[in-house]
DNA sequence: ATCCAGGAACTGT
DNA sequence: ACAGTTCATGGA
């Protein structure tokens, strides 16, 4: 991380190939998110830091990123860790310079490259989180996706009122461990989700399961192999979760619906690609898959797609 | 009403 | 390995 602690607030310097507007705007997809709030082009996050709830203001400010703390001046430490938390958040570990050179080349890429320049991977640094959100987002429009978020974060997440605003951080592995099916089916989600993030609240509260554990493995395949083994991952959760919380740029849920719905309004197709066809389209994509997704997936927004 | 949604487990072959 | 079935509910 390249930063600098002012001490009322901190600053981030993210490499070449950024530009927080972009990223802003990815973040203001849906209206119905809980996890962080835009207003005023500036991003607010509450961060659950060592048990104390953080919340943070993030702008962009030049070639910077300014993290300001509204509510409360954390210490050395806090300031630290919120710096390292939207570090990851806006994925900015990542040398973007390969991908571009690639899309440049590439027929599918070449225009959303340039026209959404400096969009990161917008990521989930909390495994948790990014398992509970894909697995809410299994088969289920996503209007509905968020709406069951929202229940889950509003129910089970601890929050901070500032200004009159309520802000929620993510439920903890803890307090949904110790939760019954019902907790989760009468707020509408079925019978299997529920099992299935329950269960892995489980796996992560005894310490079976961590963010940790997946990096160590040695390669994609075996993260990707590890993954899978936890009942309710199927291959695309795997690969979302390897491409927004493991930072793993060659991760391809190459059976995702929006990076179908993507190809077919880009490329005009009259249906569908099917998997082979989308595999052509990608064989240029080599090391760059996600970020490929990522930007098509971009492009969903601008049409109301 | 009908189809589909940022799938996965289960079952039978 | 592969195809078909079930789950489960809201949005368009």
């Amino acid at each position: 991380m390249n930063w600098v602690d002012h001490e009322t607030y901190i600053e981030l310097y993210p490499p070449a190939e950024f530009d927080f507007k972009e990223c802003r705007i990815f973040l203001e997809r849906s209206d119905q998110e809980v996890l962080h709030q835009i207003k005023d082009g500036a991003v607010y996050k509450l961060l659950e830091i060592k048990g104390s709830l953080i919340l943070c203001k993030v702008v962009g400010s030049g070639h910077s990123i300014k993290i300001e703390f509204p509510a409360k001046t954390p210490s050395v430490l806090e300031r630290k860790k919120a710096g390292e938390y939207v570090w990851e958040w806006f994925d900015l570990e990542c040398d973007l310079s390969g991908f571009y050179q690639m899309a440049a080349q590439d027929e599918v890429l070449k225009t959303v490259a340039r026209k959404y320049g400096g969009l990161r991977i917008m990521c989930m640094p909390d495994l948790f989180e990014a398992l509970v959100w894909a697995i809410i987002g299994q088969q289920i429009n996503l209007a509905f996706a968020y709406t069951l978020k929202k229940r889950f974060v509003e129910q089970f997440g601890e929050s901070l009122t500032f200004g009159g605003d309520k802000f929620f951080v993510f439920p903890s592995v803890h307090k949904i461990a110790s939760l019954k099916i019902e907790d989760l089916t009468k707020h509408q989600f079925s019978t299997r989700k529920a099992e299935y993030i329950i269960g892995i609240a489980k796996d992560m509260e005894s310490g079976k399961l961590t963010k940790e554990l997946l990096l160590q493995q040695q390669d994609i395949h075996q993260i990707r192999k590890s993954l899978m083994s936890i009942r309710g991952v199927g291959a695309w959760t795997a690969d979302y979760v390897m491409m927004k919380c493991l930072h793993q740029p060659s991760a391809f849920p190459i059976a995702d619906v929006g990076l179908h719905n993507a190809l077919k309004h880009l490329l005009g197709l009259k249906q569908k690609p099917t998997l082979n066809e989308i595999e052509r389209y990608g064989v240029n994509w080599e090391g760059w898959q996600a970020y490929a997704v990522f930007y098509l997936w971009r492009s969903l927004y601008d049409n109301k797609l």
